[in-house]
DNA sequence: AATATATGCTTAAACGTTTAAATAATCAAA
DNA sequence: TTTGATTATTTAAACGTTTAAGCATATATT
């Protein structure tokens, strides 16, 4: 790696001292009563050598990186990945660059991610946080560091969040289903302490009492690692399809992709079988026959908003006010012969 | 953002110098001959200062930051988010950080994204080259710039590259098809110049010829910035299922989405009407009916090969070869009736 | 004439590390 | 007793910026 141009190489060149030409590259000649013949000069030596500012002196020097650290489940999961390049592009735009790492659902290795970029110095962080992590997280809110968590929270933490209104999602899906007919719903979950699920959870829950079934809700809890095996058993247990009027709502989409496998392999129809919701939409459930119903999150917005708030929380230097946002869902309805609506040929990039 | 402990403060409360602490944290007390009454006081005050190294000087001072640039076409697609998530699992491994941007497939984009990584002091570059952006690649590896190819590589270029064998694997699905008695095959691309496209559509060509299949050889090109109406017009024209023994190729996953919508749309059966072979898995081709075939990448593989070649070339000082890599596909035989083999519980996270 | 103000530029410290070189003290060998 | 190692520690420069403070010189104001 050749060695690059400094300041230091400019100012030799122009023959005047470090600070002048800081100075002006910086904008400021005008501030700082720079001679319009010697701006003049340092404008086009920097632009004959090429100079490009080294940014981690620069961070050293005014203990703020430009950089932002996030942390997600696992980049490879296309949801993650939209919000990854969403958050991304927002920081482009406002000069920030982005570190991602994967915790895996993992609290220690989620631990071992924000040490290494606290060491970086990063200058704010958006979290999805894991099962396990609250304490983390509650360090980093007590030592002041900028922090918002996205696609879920811990209630019991005055920290900043933007996630789904999860409850509102699984509420709707659930009384779409009630109207369609459907009485015997069963949620499928993670065995999971997060918000997310147990929002998902209770808004289906709050929707079957509401209608008064409350004496046919049944929630299933699956565990991640065994998600195939216990998919398996709930479909030879509950044998949805045997009796009429089932339905299942898949509290994400890998329990959702886990189910379809159940339902093609046990032949069953959608929607005379079996109902179906899933969470998340994606190519499976367009080419499914039929496409599926699923719930929409608002990822773009989802991306957008954790941003800005981290911005404020940033620059407000301290200040900056905890927000807490619960976006609303959107139920894509279908469970028909049709095929969806094909996506426009402007459309491209976002998978969710 | 509270102030952070340093050196300084762990010198100061033991009563030595910077530099005393500096060794002892480093491990180089030994060699340095610090006392050991000395090395136990300043174990014991970073412990208890929780004292973090600040990586922002230390990049600064070692002329090394320790972090790697990744430049892909986009972080949303699991296929990089797959190759993402397995760089940073090496990297981590080895005390590095990937700082990752979306080109877009955009050159124009690709050049800032290098820019910001450069003034970012990188150590070296994993790249998905875009078309159009042959001169930055040539410039980097001219200013000696550690980097690696990914995915796509520049003929005309001497710098290392990982990418799939994709001639082979076209040509092993066009033998295959031909095997199986598809005789009327049409290859279905991006209108693009990169090795990526050139290459699945030469063997493709190769196959055919080699089949004596030469007169019936037949190249779609689709622009991506029209693959919807593009793929229309293709089934229109080209009619396929009106003929027997068709067949088609799609040369990568988008493709074979928007062919699959179009297939669904004119109720096509595969692989009696016709044919059907996509490069990449998924959800949607492990679910459709019946489940198709295709040509799989060595994800994993791919990403710690270019891992790999990058440290030799950093390490290795200017010094670390030349390495160029055609990885082995393999081609998923479906296309029947039957549910494809479930993954394992075991398997997770992996998209591809 | 003395003082104030404006202009144009330089000096030097600071950010938190690493590390070569200098220093000082102890001990062994001549 | 001097010299030479050995051991333990400090000093200071360097990495490339930013920026407060200082210093001339010229011009304007009393």
């Amino acid at each position: 790696m050749q060695k690059r141009v400094s300041l230091r190489d400019i100012a030799e060149r122009v023959g005047v001292s470090i600070a002048l030409v800081s100075y002006v590259l910086n904008g400021r000649e005008k501030e700082m009563r720079v001679g319009s013949e010697v701006v003049k000069k340092i404008r086009k030596a920097a632009e004959e050598l090429n100079y490009q500012p080294n940014q981690i002196a620069r961070s050293l020097r005014m203990q703020s990186t430009k950089t932002l650290g996030m942390i997600v489940a696992d980049i490879a999961n296309p949801f993650f990945g939209s919000l990854a390049r969403i958050i991304e592009n927002e920081a482009m735009k406002f000069g920030y660059t982005v570190v991602v790492g994967s915790s895996d659902e993992n609290p220690v290795q989620s631990e071992s991610l924000v040490t290494v970029f606290m060491n970086r110095q990063v200058d704010g962080f958006i979290i999805t946080p894991t099962e396990g992590s609250e304490q983390q997280i509650r360090q980093l809110v007590e030592n002041q560091v900028p922090v918002v968590l996205l696609d879920r929270y811990f209630p019991g933490i005055d920290v900043s969040h933007v996630v789904l209104d999860n409850r509102k999602a699984s509420f709707d899906a659930t009384t779409h289903m009630i109207r369609h007919g459907t009485r015997n719903i069963t949620m499928v979950a993670y065995r999971q302490n997060l918000s997310q699920m147990e929002d998902r959870i209770g808004g289906y829950e709050e929707a079957m009492h509401h209608h008064g079934l409350n004496s046919s809700k049944h929630v299933v809890k699956i565990r991640k690692e065994h998600i195939r095996k216990d998919m398996r058993n709930m479909f030879d247990t509950l044998a949805p399809g045997k009796r009429s009027g089932s339905g299942l709502i898949f509290a994400n989409k890998a329990l959702a992709l886990a189910g379809l496998y159940c339902i093609r392999q046990r032949s069953l129809k959608v929607p005379d079988d079996v109902d179906f919701v899933g969470y998340d939409g994606g190519e499976a459930f367009d080419l499914f026959s039929p496409p599926l119903t699923y719930i929409r999150q608002p990822v773009t917005q989802m991306g957008k908003c954790a941003f800005s708030i981290l911005m404020g929380l940033i620059n407000g230097n301290g200040k900056g006010e905890v927000r807490k946002e619960w976006l609303l869902p959107e139920l894509i309805i279908r469970n028909t012969g049709d095929l969806p609506a094909q996506p426009d040929d402007e459309f491209h990039g976002m998978y969710y």
